[in-house]
DNA sequence: CAGGTATATGCCGCAACAGGTATATTCGCC
DNA sequence: GGCGAATATACCTGTTGCGGCATATACCTG
């Protein structure tokens, strides 16, 4: 697995990423916001550990995952020698904004 | 395969984008410089049509491929959730442009 | 139309991965 | 120490993706 190219790919590990943007969060956490079984959250967890994508540290039996953003600057770095495409115009960022504040991933409860 | 996350998890298909990331190639072309068999360019290159990342235009007997962006961009804007991780003056002007537009945008949790 | 070049596709085998279920481990609390 | 909660791991299985090879298709040229 290794590389966060392919970390990333996994639509249930994006959306755990994107919750741990805005703050750790507990394993718990993760699987009832995400409607995910536990061991499907502890090995996608596990992956993305792997990958250096996340760290844990410990807070009593539960386990605080947060995320660590190398890799993912790896990504940004990459994708750099493609944003000539689109980034000539700031309208491109406006959309972007736009897109990011459509995503499901919220602070405020759900349910 | 579908989704352009998981078409760039392939580092073949990275190296193919980042060749045309310069200009439009032939297969031929993408084959010798990447010192890869050519049904494997064909069908990474399938792969990257399929998920709108190249088109194709016809010159003779070639393919000469070349990049469409907007893929990207969706990576791009997923990224930009954890950009502030690492750039600190991005995440300012986001805000500053984030400020600007304030909307009633009336869309609340999806799933 | 034949032959050649450029590209695409079909098939096969293999390895990797994701999901599910059951179980193991860790830790706090009484 | 035993129990229960929180998390991790093992095992199994179905699916999918990739590589390699052979072959088909498209197109140009003479």
């Amino acid at each position: 697995m290794e590389s966060a190219f392919n970390v990333i790919a996994e639509p249930s590990r994006r959306a755990i990423l994107g919750l741990l943007a805005s703050s750790e969060r507990s394993v718990q956490e993760i699987e009832q916001r995400l409607h995910m079984p536990q061991p499907s959250v502890s090995k996608h967890l596990r992956v993305l550990r792997d990958a250096g994508l996340v760290e844990s540290r410990v807070d009593a039996q539960r386990r605080l995952y947060r995320l660590r953003p190398e890799p993912l600057m790896e990504v940004d770095a990459w994708l750099s020698a493609f944003r000539h495409f689109w980034s000539a115009q700031v309208d491109a960022l406006e959309r972007h904004l736009d897109r990011m504040h459509q995503e499901p991933q919220g602070e405020g409860d759900n349910e």
